[in-house]
DNA sequence: CGTCAGTTTTACCAATTGGTCAAATACAAT
DNA sequence: ATTGTATTTGACCAATTGGTAAAACTGACG
């Protein structure tokens, strides 16, 4: 087992290059198709020095997780009731995006653990996460009740903010061979902030 | 090497046994992450026997993928330039989500190729894929010089479409759980229609 | 210098994986 | 019934995989 923190230099430093060799390798093939020699090759030991800083496969993939979990959501926490409701959405849409612009490898992560049926992540998904949308939904359906936005499903909305802009990192190598260059994010931050500012304003 | 075309009856159900077992190991865990043994006692038949009708793992997969690649532009190419281009669009938004709810498996087969980097069809993205995406491109421009909808970018507009109706197949775990419950396609046909039609009726 | 926790390496293992081969079996046409 | 082809099986294999054990090394501190 893992000691619960990591305390000499060394072990901080050599657990962060493991998850982040495991990022680069659970992020591209999934939990089963990632393996430990890659992921050791990668973090620059060997497997055996790998395994003296985790349990095994599992906890790195773990570790990695809640890591990704803890930060995931804070943009939409920082979504503020009794602000302006279009400025509020089209704020957490942008953050959205930053966050598949500048952790895409984290958001791959994250969609291959879904794509597997969650099997890790289950019980957050249906608990922490889903108490969070309804939270949201809730002051989402009275900015539409008082007519500050169009009449919409605050639920799907949220899903549609998501995929929207997940689908920049996850989907990143088709966006870049159809649009045929890489640097697609401040296109794409363009054309959310209008898509859905014509979808919301009244 | 597999025979261009399977000729028997036998073969015939057996290759299509063992296709929709490959569908199901490979869209749940990526490529490496499916396994033979696995696909082969899915299809009810043993490993050898497997590999009497495809060539290798690799065979499985392609054949999946280009039966698959078949048929996922065929709602792109139905968009017709002399209708109405809001009619256009979001019964095109329509079929992709009705593709996302009759084939879901499908989806994610295709999800989890990208997200490992398209090895497999990366060709086919910069090739028949974005000439495609570059015709349809062309035409919903004009509607937006046009008049006829709002401006926006053609090709983000296309990635929009895809990734907001993908997502109900690829994140279905995660939608299920976040609603409490499944039959979710009605709702969300209403939502993107609504939604998009907001954001492109001028 | 010696010591001792912290770290790394070498050698190894059992299970799994993709794949092969030849023998055995089913089957269709004569 | 017999023959030839299509199909299936059982035995096997080399490579890879996740993981272990113990020896060897490192470096800070008394």
């Amino acid at each position: 087992m893992t000691s619960s923190r990591p305390r000499t230099r060394i072990q901080i430093k050599n657990r962060a290059a493991i998850l982040d060799a495991g990022l680069d390798a659970f992020s591209a093939h999934g939990f089963r198709g990632a393996t430990l020699d890659q992921i050791a090759e990668t973090a620059g030991m060997s497997k055996p020095n790998l395994l003296y800083y985790f349990g095994g496969k599992d906890a790195i993939y773990t570790a990695l997780l809640e890591q990704l979990l803890d930060t995931w959501l804070d943009p939409l926490r920082e979504i503020d009731p009794d602000g302006d409701p279009v400025t509020e959405i089209l704020g957490y849409a942008q953050r959205k995006l930053d966050l598949s612009r500048d952790y895409p490898r984290e958001s791959r992560l994250f969609a291959n653990e879904i794509l597997q049926g969650a099997p890790h992540i289950h019980s957050h998904l249906s608990g922490d996460l889903k108490a969070l949308v309804d939270d949201i939904a809730i002051v989402i359906a009275r900015w539409a009740d008082e007519g500050r936005i169009k009449a919409v499903d605050p639920r799907h909305l949220i899903f549609s903010i998501w995929s929207l802009t997940q689908h920049y990192a996850d989907f990143e190598v088709q966006v870049t061979a159809v649009l045929g260059h890489a640097a697609y994010f401040d296109d794409a931050a363009i054309h959310l902030n209008r898509m859905l500012r014509g979808a919301l304003e009244p």
